[in-house]
DNA sequence: CTTCTGTAATTGGTTAACCAGATTAAGCTT
DNA sequence: AAGCTTAATCTGGTTAACCAATTACAGAAG
């Protein structure tokens, strides 16, 4: 096990050389946004790794927006100049694991916003389905369930009803791993649930109002005891 | 290539398929967290796709941390109960591409707040950093030269500054999509680069101060023209 | 009956051979 | 010499065989 993760981290550092020298390589050969790469047997010559490394690497620059595949032709420079390219690859090879703190900062920003968004623009098909997973959460909590996975539905819910697709899938992102870090450090008990209900059918009711200013409050009121945990950690 | 466009929009309505029949599996085998998968190969048999398609549909799982897969072990259900599974899964499904209006708008969310932080928590490395980004923005805009690279490196400096991760890497994810949109669109000109100057000096100036509040301002200043953009588009 | 052990089957991950489309350039025609 | 054809080569993507680690289980030892 303990073996697993070496290879783990040690297959990511590997990704990381990897997307370094292409950067070098970009910068040395002066490749200007359009340019053709080599093709990834050379590459993976070059570097002395596999080529599944290189695609894994070239992968990531793409899923970034940096670079382009296109089948049977080549990998290429996206429109982004050479500096930008650089600072950029420089970011994301000093990306560092997001912290619990950070998760939650950043789910507050977006839940605010989206609150306000979904109050000035939920569908009436928006809201029935944020009174379905208002009722499936209610529901569970009278009956001494545990709730989270409802509670986090509901907030999806709202997310999607902002009518914000990045934000939408920027919650779904960070929603697991915040589910994981809650049921790790205990965030939630049973009173707080109880107390959920009457917030989420607040934010419920304000968004049916299309209230934006009394949704935004009810949500930050909501996770009032959220940004006391986050900032006494 | 318009061929080559169909395929790859298959792909991924295969995948979502693959998707959603592994949602179907979970709820017919009343799997729960902790549970194991049926291994790969059986996955692809039973659904009558490549193993690289199965594959690459867990990895997607993975990425939005519902699926975990273990070395030589089995694909697992992360310690997200099926209710919530359900609902992430169907929310994935119906993730829709990402409309420029929508990214300006997380943009805009995300950079007033990492303004703010990035005045309260910048070191002086930091301060540095965004010195030479903004110094290197100036240099180009006097010399008349496209300096949409600069400007964008610029504002990464101070996400990077705000000290929140998961911003930072939201920004990152964001923000060539927003570059080649503005190229599209053209929605900068150098009358907008001069008066980015002093905006962009303002707001350095605010950071430095540590006024989180007049950095918010002069971000939203900086973002007058973007804003009624976005909402006219 | 329990516990240990060794072997065989199963697992996700890796690798190398293969594929079809795209590119290139040489060769033929005019 | 210019334009078209065609065949050889190069590309990213796909596939199937392979690998090492894990697991399951049968059987021996206690």
């Amino acid at each position: 096990m303990k073996l697993d993760i070496l290879t783990k981290t040690e297959t990511l550092n590997i990704q990381k050389e990897i997307i370094s020298k292409i950067r070098d390589l970009i910068n040395l050969k002066n490749l200007e946004p359009g340019d053709k790469l080599p093709s990834e047997r050379m590459l993976s010559e070059k570097f002395e790794v596999t080529r599944s490394n290189v695609r894994e690497a070239i992968q990531k620059l793409e899923f970034y927006g940096l670079l382009k595949s296109i089948p049977q032709s080549g990998t290429f420079v996206a429109n982004i100049g050479v500096i930008a390219m650089n600072g950029m690859i420089e970011d994301i090879l000093r990306l560092e694991e997001p912290d619990f703190k950070s998760l939650v900062e950043t789910r507050i920003l977006l839940e605010l916003k989206t609150a306000r968004l979904a109050a000035l623009r939920r569908t009436d098909e928006d809201l029935q389905k944020m009174k379905n997973a208002l009722d499936a959460y209610a529901e569970k909590v009278r009956n001494g369930e545990d709730a989270v996975q409802e509670d986090l539905l509901f907030h999806l819910a709202i997310a999607k009803a902002s009518g914000n697709s990045t934000m939408n899938t920027f919650m779904l992102i960070i929603t697991p791993e915040i589910i994981t870090n809650f049921e790790k450090y205990h965030v939630c008990d049973s009173n707080q649930a109880q107390a959920g209900i009457i917030e989420h059918t607040e934010i419920y009711e304000a968004i049916k109002a299309k209230d934006s200013q009394l949704a935004k409050q009810k949500m930050k009121e909501h996770f009032k005891i959220l940004y006391q945990y986050c900032y006494n950690i």
